[in-house]
DNA sequence: ATAAAACAGTTAAATATCAAACTAAATTTG
DNA sequence: CAAATTTAGTTTGATATTTAACTGTTTTAT
């Protein structure tokens, strides 16, 4: 959002935005790069599943920080690609439990070098102390956001 | 992106798309209470206008960091709500201005105190020197990514 | 001057997003 | 225990996003 008035607040926001834009990129070159058919909002969900297997649709939904609704298509894709499926939970027949299906592990191996080749750049360049400290602030600044 | 290894940017990371996620959400809120029907695209495109007047279209997709494809339904959507209005420009055909109704100029003053509220809440509870001290650093981060 | 290259915008097709309404299942409450 | 509420997931409808191919216009280079 833009306006006249001096405010550094507004760079902070343009960065912001700018910054996600750009991890998003980065991811999906990297997944261009390995000629593999899944977008960067598919990778979201894998990547949640590599840590965590087995969550519902409402797990992941908030381990990725998308609505429900939205998470209904993306499993439909992934499943269509194989990488994961729905089983019936017994406990409790409201849930679809997601699992990863053999490729879908399979990327595993493909995809977190990418991550970690990212990850090794920053601290290259950043320190970790400075990583703790903006990570802390930005974290603040969500909180700061959400209440109002 | 997460992985079982203990590496502070994967925070940081999370930090960036959770505060994105906070923003957008705090506009389309404050859209809603005042009963406007605009997206927060729209709206990032209107205050694109709001800063410069009489931009094309590819000027827009730069300002908001946006592909032009996606530049040109959200335009539809905006010429739609009579927000703006498409003009030849005859000094290079190839161009659409952009510019402002009456409409959409009168949207400045319902939404630019939502900006403005929210930069002050920040800098109520963070320093402007720590804003300019994050904004860098977010600037150097996003370099870093592009650069790989 | 003309051919090639660059540029602005649109379109198509596949995907993603969100709110709201909905179904079905589980849980809470009186 | 039955009714009310909550929860998980889907659907719908409108919108947004991306890549790639395409049209028309302008600029560049020979």
């Amino acid at each position: 959002m833009e306006n006249e008035m001096h405010n550094p607040v507004k760079p902070l926001v343009d960065n912001i935005i700018a910054l996600r834009t750009s991890l998003k990129q980065y991811y999906i070159q990297k997944i261009k790069e390995q000629h593999l058919d899944i977008t960067y909002e598919m990778l979201q969900v894998l990547a949640a599943l590599w840590k965590k297997e087995r969550m519902n649709q409402q797990d992941i939904a908030v381990a990725i920080q998308k609505n429900k609704a939205s998470v209904t298509p993306l499993l439909d894709n992934l499943c269509k690609r194989d990488l994961v499926k729905r089983v019936n939970d017994p406990n409790d027949r409201r849930n679809n439990l997601i699992e990863l299906t053999l490729k879908g592990d399979a990327y595993r191996e493909l995809l977190t070098p990418v991550q970690q080749d990212l990850y090794k750049a920053i601290l290259k360049e950043i320190t970790e102390q400075k990583v703790l400290e903006i990570t802390e602030i930005l974290e603040k600044l969500t909180v700061i956001i959400d209440k109002q």
